[in-house]
DNA sequence: TGTACATCAGTGAACGCGCGTTCACTGATGTAC
DNA sequence: TGTACATCAGTGAACGCGCGTTCACTGATGTAC
């Protein structure tokens, strides 16, 4: 239903057969950071089409003429953005020589983006997807690859033995290091406090890696 | 704004000056049941003051007279059953003698309940929440309650010097468990595997507890 | 480079439905004697 | 225990607003010659 290729400069505009004006992709573009804006700012639940266009400076004909739904907006901006993230990501972790144990923790937490305005998109995205199961096949797919990404570095950081049978394999120990930062994200929501969050998420990841040596 | 007294069979009746009749606690008690099957089915952002309605079979006018909004509704269910849940977690965990270490993963695991429904909408109240500061505090508040609990079983287990700083203390130690908890709930609303969820939290949480004495 | 034309993109007024909210009512519940 | 009365609780029709959606239009963009 929705193409799972990769990144897109833009989320593809499937309305108008392939041919896009520059005017279209402009309209496009500022439609989407508008709604960024406001399910920010306002909550999924609570963005109207008035709140996107108003922001955008369009009318709500502008809006129709782009997208169906707020739905079809919110999972292409979703899409684009999720993709950019995971690239960013991906590339801040791929490194040359083999790092230090210790170095691991701080290139994980550097690397791993605290926005709260993104986390409660990201937070808000996730519910909605628990509800319709073809989404939460994709939202799977997305986690996988970051997932392999942090596996590869953590992959010579690992000493056998040191820790229990699930962690293992750097791929075990990659899903523990975003179950943390997913935890952690969701305390931030509540707490507000980005830099104790910060600390926090190292704190953890670093009981997880094992004991540092000083 | 909203009382944080101490847990109700059922959330007080604001709008009756005091004098409630056997009728109307009956009726107030199966709007809050039909509601939190309605927010679970649909997500908090769908429910309509309708759907609740049919699901109790009263009719709209019921309803306001019970409640004046249906976050109205929304907040005093999360509020019963939260405190309901703190309650079982304290009880579950308070114990007599001093628990081995590796008997605190199984009894966490155990006591914590991972009920998807419950999940969800606790994810859905703490993304309310997270827009609401005053709510922001009563939920660190509710946070704060379970954790100490955690706290008080875990102090005797753990031992010093072999959790880096942050963790030495019991209360770190149980906030870390409850990081990792709601981290792996946010796997489970997408993974949908309970027991594979179950698992990957004792992992985790062995982990944090330090090697097992096998 | 200029003009003429065709198509495309966004406008904004208007429509109408879904749903929150109200309120005059009726039947239920509880009390007094 | 029975009757009469008062108050309370829930009914359901009706209202009306907010907002999604449409569509005839106009100005913008791009192309052909």
């Amino acid at each position: 239903m929705v193409s799972t290729s990769p990144a897109h400069p833009l989320p593809p505009d499937t309305r108008s057969g392939g041919r896009v004006t520059r005017r279209r992709a402009e309209t496009r573009r500022r439609l989407l950071d508008a709604a960024f804006a406001a399910f920010a700012e306002l909550g999924v639940g609570r963005v109207r089409v008035e709140d996107v266009c108003e922001r955008a400076h369009y009318t709500r004909g502008a809006f129709y003429s782009n997208f169906d739904s707020l739905d079809e907006l919110f999972f292409a901006l979703y899409q684009e953005r999720a993709t950019a993230i995971t690239e960013q990501v991906t590339v801040a972790l791929v490194c040359e020589e083999r790092p230090a144990r210790r170095d691991l923790v701080d290139r994980v937490v550097a690397a791993l983006s605290f926005d709260r305005a993104w986390s409660l998109v990201v937070a808000e995205f996730t519910l909605y997807a628990a509800r319709r199961p073809a989404l939460c096949a994709q939202l799977a797919e997305r986690r996988d690859a970051v997932q392999e990404a942090l596996a590869r570095v953590v992959d010579d950081a690992v000493e056998r033995g040191h820790l229990p049978v699930s962690m293992r394999s750097a791929d075990g120990l990659a899903a523990a290091i975003l179950t943390i930062y997913h935890g952690v994200s969701g305390e931030m929501l509540i707490h507000r406090d980005e830099a104790r969050a910060r600390a926090w998420l190292a704190d953890l990841l670093a009981v997880l890696v094992g004991p540092v040596d000083s």
